[in-house]
DNA sequence: AATAGTATGTTGTAAATACAACAAATGGAG
DNA sequence: CTCCATTTGTTGTATTTACAACATACTATT
């Protein structure tokens, strides 16, 4: 277990804790540590919105039922990340999805709004983490909103390529995706995205290599017509 | 002035908050009460994001421009609400967006972080409210991206409807869009979802009057094939 | 270097979409 | 009620897409 916790340091949510803080934060009654098996549900679609979840070992699935009984995998989270803080946070009062260990698992599981009441100093620290958690978490949903609002796949493309020479401040830059996962990510289907992307290197609006890319400057706008 | 000190306790960011609380936020050294004209800019692209806005009065528009140049108002905001709130929390060092005054404006900046570290009582009811505006504002992007992922029209249209009988609990419920806005907000051609919208009535899996819906029950596949 | 396995690119086709132009319905205001 | 403005619905067409099936390129292993 020990090698759990020093995993769990590393979880951005303890982000500069002492390791007496971070005891009190492990010894609290309001957090607990469990052991989940292959398939085990952590979090059922109904239950109270009160946990946060902190994965130490492990890896779960965010599972959406939708109006008619059938049921999609919307994220897999990996260690040491955490999940649930929105719906722990927001006015929510019961979970509208379900958390499911997709190995073995451990995780550690905290009722914030009591923890936080009852532990003032480094409930102001847990704050400021969480608040920088779900702020750049907002973020990244607005800049994937953007892409994929796109009407066509040229335009998604573009979008995404602008974003990240933007972040990368420069024209040339290495996408952290290969071509099934940016993909999955801008929503559209990958040959269709593949020949797109062939296009654009044809029309010489862009250079590219595989996860390399390089935007050719001058051309203020990229459409066909 | 008193009118919109009114207005701005109404303001979710000062939720739970007291008249002196309030009053020492209005007087602390890190924050500002600025009126902006018409078209003038509030925060530039490329400052420092120190900043958090609250509209005491007026409408703002978050302004992006793309790598090309291209401006595009991404965001209008009213009163009583709060900007730049994620950019001030998250590590950005600086605006990735501007904001301008839509019309003759009243805005209250808040150094967040500088405020905080000097006003720790009043910070963790900050905290708090932001926590929650944030994660619900999360919450809101999140079920969007649901919706406008999908890959086909009717799917995008079912989705959503889903989302709405699920929060209303309820298979008849009212939506707070009319046809552009949720056109809009779907990020699809108005027309084609129309006769989207008439195909699922014929097609017997919804009934619908403008903005009045009901799911058919006991149809669990609304795909066409 | 040969092989197998994966990732990426290409092409044809049926389906879905945006777009435009228009028709019908709705809702006020006089 | 009539007129006008706005919203909603309908239809045709050119464009774009998903999908499938396949070709080529790349990578790691032996």
């Amino acid at each position: 277990m020990k090698n759990n916790f020093e995993l769990m340091k590393r979880c951005p949510l303890f982000a500069n804790m002492n390791n007496e803080e971070f005891d009190s934060i492990i010894k609290s009654p309001y957090s607990q540590i469990k052991i989940f098996l292959k398939n085990q549900e952590i979090i059922a679609e109904g239950e109270a919105a009160d946990f946060i979840g902190i994965i130490l070992y492990g890896t779960v699935h965010i599972i959406r039922n939708d109006y008619y009984g059938n049921r999609s995998i919307i994220a897999l989270i990996d260690a040491p990340q955490i999940f649930a803080e929105v719906f722990a946070l927001s006015e929510i009062k019961s979970m509208p999805i379900s958390v499911i260990s997709a190995i073995e698992s451990n995780i550690m599981l905290i009722n914030l709004k009591k923890f936080m009441t009852e532990n003032s100093i480094i409930s102001s620290k847990l704050s400021n983490n969480l608040l920088r958690l779900i702020s750049a978490k907002n973020l990244k949903l607005n800049e994937k909103i953007e892409a994929i609002s796109q009407r066509t796949i040229r335009d998604k493309i573009m979008t995404f390529l602008m974003q990240q020479a933007k972040c990368h401040g420069s024209d040339t830059f290495t996408i952290p995706y290969d071509r099934q996962a940016l993909a999955d990510f801008l929503e559209v289907d990958r040959s269709a995205m593949s020949a797109e992307i062939s296009k654009l290197r044809n029309d010489g609006i862009i250079e590219s290599k595989k996860a390399k890319f390089k935007l050719l400057k001058k051309i203020h706008d990229y459409s066909e017509h």
